[in-house]
DNA sequence: GTCTATATAGCGATAGAC
DNA sequence: GTCTATCGCTATATAGAC
């Protein structure tokens, strides 16, 4: 536990100060979830942070799995909402925007959640593991609600980038949502590995920086599959 | 299990050939950490699938923890090698080295060794994993071996991109590094999205497309923090 | 709606025969 | 070096009192 910025982890402390028992369960849950993993993560210690009853959990969401399910369904729909609003946006003031725009659209609801939420920087911990998650039914909550904002987002870049191929262009989405996930989830290693030098907490700056690194990468221009040499 | 290149998974079968228990054993163990989970891949089913008895991870490890770490240890060992291996021939070459040359040096390895490798994919996907696990001591493997890695590599962009202020430098290498490690352990995820449009086995076309969204991201205008909107 | 007590099952680890 | 049997522990889930 070196680094404070990692673990904010208040082990017996009640996560939220909600009179509402589900609340407080849901708060619990997202943050040991994130910083012990779902399985590590025992129903004992989550009611116990809660202030709750260990026979709480089943009876207000009937097991962990459904608890599971809440902790991520209450985060990702409003965010990903932000996300069209954001477009919507970008899309009715100008019919063929700037790709920056379009990426920030994409990327700043969620920077802006785990700066300024309750708790979102260990949700967004959590939704990273769960990307890499091997259980299926929680991966697929979030690609479920993902797959409407993929194809928003590259129906608008292909209007802004039209001589971008559709394959390139469905990569470079990918390399952006890589970009995004690490740094929404596990930017304090950024922090340590810069040796202090990067500020996770600098929500304007990251985002303004994330935004110009994948503008580029996505403006670049598109890969020849045999290119000839210029040098 | 919609998807082919998602879960090779063979579950009773002995993911080698190899006449060694101990090889059999972190062959077995790396497939089942990649598609279950550490927590959720018990001793039981490694064993099993490994054609082996409950207690030979004890007699070869000595526990599960050290099986984990010889996982990790015998193909990040081999893997950074080889990049700072690419680095030094790139920086013999050219002094001052193109960017695209470094950024290639370091994202080729791994994904040479996910296509190209036996059960490179469980790796890369396990290692994803890995990075946003709760557990320090696992992580730690990862991140010690990389220290010197973000050294080496970050020295080398520092000298090829001499404008770029050294806290954005390594905000894009962090952006960097989430591309990568999202592409190598997730890559699938991309042909799923893209309804099969992606070809995540396609390894030069991957590394070139790689390569050059890095590149392109990496050699962006410096951010201005206050800058003047000349539009 | 919250509590205690417990059922049922799976885990890592180990002892000791072969 | 491999086997069987088992210990000690913790997990989720549930039944039933209050």
């Amino acid at each position: 536990m070196a680094d404070p910025l990692e673990a904010p982890h208040r082990a017996n402390a009640e996560p939220s100060d909600s009179p509402d028992t589900k609340t407080n369960l849901l708060d619990a849950a997202e943050n040991l979830f994130a910083h012990e993993g779902v399985h590590r993560a025992s129903l004992r210690a989550i009611t116990q942070s809660a202030g709750a009853n260990l026979a709480a959990v089943h009876y207000h969401f009937g097991s962990k799995e459904a608890l599971v399910r809440e902790v991520l369904a209450r985060r990702l729909g409003p965010l990903n909402r932000r996300r069209i609003e954001l477009l919507d946006q970008v899309e009715a003031a100008d019919a063929m925007p700037a790709v920056k725009d379009i990426v920030r659209a994409f990327v700043q609801p969620t920077l802006e959640m785990v700066q300024r939420e309750r708790g979102g920087h260990a949700f967004a911990r959590f939704v990273c593991r769960t990307f890499s998650e091997p259980d299926e039914s929680f991966r697929d909550i979030v690609l479920e609600q993902f797959r409407d904002i993929v194809a928003r987002f590259t129906t608008a870049f292909e209007r802004s980038l039209p001589d971008l191929p559709r394959e390139e262009l469905f990569w470079r989405f990918h390399f952006m949502v890589g970009s995004m996930v690490h740094t929404a989830g596990l930017g304090f290693l950024a922090h340590r590995l810069s040796d202090g030098l990067c500020n996770p907490t600098d929500l304007d700056g990251l985002t303004t920086r994330l935004v110009r690194f994948l503008t580029a990468g996505l403006e670049a221009k598109a890969t020849a599959i045999q290119e000839a040499d210029p040098g």
